[in-house]
RNA sequence: GGCCCCAUCGUCUAGCCCGGCCUAGGACACCAGGUUUUCAUCCUGGCGACAGGGGUUCGAAUCCCCUUGGGGUCACCA
């Protein structure tokens, strides 16, 4: 089993956004894939036909991509075993179905949703585990025939044998269920549709997957996919059950307890590395010091055997630290870059007037880019730039501190006189700055005595960038209409 | 409730497999100080954990058992 050709999957199911547990599972499986060489496999198990829809679909790969989890094969790509959705695959899980049928590994079962129903009422009332009773199980050929010549309804159930089920979990060691704990479970639905534990296995087979990394919740399932591989008399793969990716409440990370899907931590701008970076804090560590590192780190290092066994509360708290690191560290040009979408979707600029004023705009970003954490938190920085002169918004607690003070209108009338004359001197943002001190010295003041008024007459706020770069920013013109006006206003 | 999984600072984790180097390391958060025109960055320091109880051993965070706690799962969903 082990000189079998590595590869690994992704099956995620069309039916919703793309979880972050999701991702990371894609990531982990991506990761063992490049560091060992194998073959990085994207199946879309769209058997449920009611809830799967292309939409999620195209959302779910274009998701993956953004990150950069390219995969060998896949629904697009193509490959070896196409096709790569399930629903495709249909009457190739029916033969198999029926191979197994033919072979006694299952039986039909003519109980009704509603005697199922009743019967899992009456478990429950008793205090029993809700399990099927095998009462269609040992149903003679000719009844069976009978019937289902008769039209009668059937499932296809598989026939769990008596006896234990263990496997080696490479995340977790070696686990046992008893197999009278596994329930006779639905493989092919009345209309003939193949359930979840039926395909995946029908499919991890054909498509010759070696390794099964997927997250906890699918332990239980385990048992049930071991006994059909033995069922089909075909190697097993080695499993790895991946940790819970938990909510602050400890529980299933769901909407409840803060974003789940991919996509929503994409549109509040959080750079896809520091994504990547983050989902691998999730669960595994690179040496228990480095917390900033790259995917290739990830493949360079990354083992099934040392991902962590208990679950792991997503911590919004350090995943923000994280998208600041990498803001900081990144260029200008290309934190600017991925602002820009935000700052035009804020209605800030538009694209024209962005690339004509693209010098201007990375000076903005300049003067932002150690402050923000996200992408997203650009626009409502800087709209005090966009605002009208005359009605820059004030930060009330800003405001507030600076009408304590009391002295604030009559200095900004002073010290814009004596800017203006300055400004039109052509002073450069690092001379105003000296003058500035010298100007506040002479009058024996203290600096913040003018400078909090000064900032929160061309801001609005009560911190952000140098004043005198922010002041470059806005043109002498309109600085100086800001401080007149701030003057006026805090008369 | 049955079954399964898990258990180191508030959180993410290193250490555990191959007991001693652990007076348990790092990071986030928090607190204090420094730098700065403010905020942020940056620097320094602080707070803070081996769930409990039994074993095994000269020695246990590391091995075993029990308890407790938490989670997952019990569909003709995936």
């Amino acid at each position: 089993m082990s000189d079998r050709p590595l590869r690994l999957r992704f099956a995620p199911s069309p039916t919703g956004r793309l979880h972050v547990g999701g991702a990371r599972t894609a990531l982990f499986n991506w990761a063992y894939a490049r560091r060992h060489g194998g073959t990085f496999v994207l199946r879309i198990e769209d058997t449920d036909a009611e809830r799967s829809t292309p939409e999620h679909e195209r959302a779910i790969l274009e998701g993956l991509r953004w990150l950069g989890l390219e995969w060998d094969e896949g629904p697009d790509t193509g490959g070896p075993y196409a096709p790569y959705r399930q629903s495709e695959r249909i009457e190739r899980h029916r033969e198999l179905a029926r191979a197994l049928l033919a072979a006694g590994h299952a039986y039909r079962c003519f109980c009704t949703p509603e005697r199922l129903d009743v019967l899992r009422a009456e478990q429950a009332s008793r205090g029993e585990k809700p399990a099927y009773d095998r009462r269609c199980a040992e149903l003679p050929r000719d009844e069976v025939e009978r019937r289902l010549a008769g039209g009668e309804r059937a499932v296809l159930r598989f026939r769990v044998p008596p006896g234990e089920t263990r496997f080696v979990d490479h995340v977790r060691g070696e686990v046992v269920f008893q197999n009278a704990e596994v329930d006779d479970w639905v493989m092919l639905r009345a209309d003939e549709s193949p359930t979840y534990n039926f395909v995946v296995v029908c499919d991890d087979v054909d498509m010759r997957i070696s390794h099964v990394f997927r997250g906890e919740e699918h332990l239980v399932n385990t048992p049930k996919q071991v006994l059909l591989y033995r069922a089909f008399e075909r190697p097993i793969p080695e499993f790895g059950h991946l940790p819970l990716m938990l909510g602050a409440d400890g529980k299933k990370l769901s909407k409840r307890t803060g974003d789940t899907a991919l996509e929503d931590y994409r549109e509040k701008g959080y750079p896809r590395e520091a994504i990547l970076n983050f989902l691998c804090l999730q669960g595994w560590a690179l040496d228990g010091s480095t917390e900033v590192f790259s995917t290739d780190d990830l493949v360079a290092n990354f083992d099934i055997a040392d991902v962590t066994k208990g679950g792991a509360i997503f911590d919004l708290d350090k995943f923000r630290w994280l998208a600041g690191e990498y803001i900081r560290a990144d260029s200008l040009e290309r934190v600017a870059e991925r602002c820009a979408p935000f700052v035009v979707a804020a209605g800030l600029m538009d694209e024209a007037e962005l690339r004509e004023r693209w010098n201007w705009f990375l000076e903005v970003v300049r003067g932002e880019k150690e402050r923000i954490r996200t992408y997203a938190e650009l626009p409502e920085r800087i709209a005090y730039l966009f605002a009208g002169d005359e009605e820059v918004p004030y930060h009330p607690e800003a405001e507030e501190r600076v009408r304590r003070q009391g002295t604030a209108a009559p200095l900004l009338r002073e010290y814009a006189g004596w800017l203006r004359g300055e400004l039109a001197a052509g002073a450069t943002p690092a001379a105003l700055a000296e003058g500035t001190r010298a100007w506040v010295k002479e009058r024996g003041l203290k600096s913040p005595e003018l400078f909090q008024p000064l900032r929160l007459a061309l801001t609005g706020q009560s911190g952000g960038p140098d004043l005198f770069e922010t002041i470059a920013l806005l043109g002498a013109e309109r600085a100086l209409r800001r401080i007149e006006g701030g003057a006026g206003r805090l008369a």
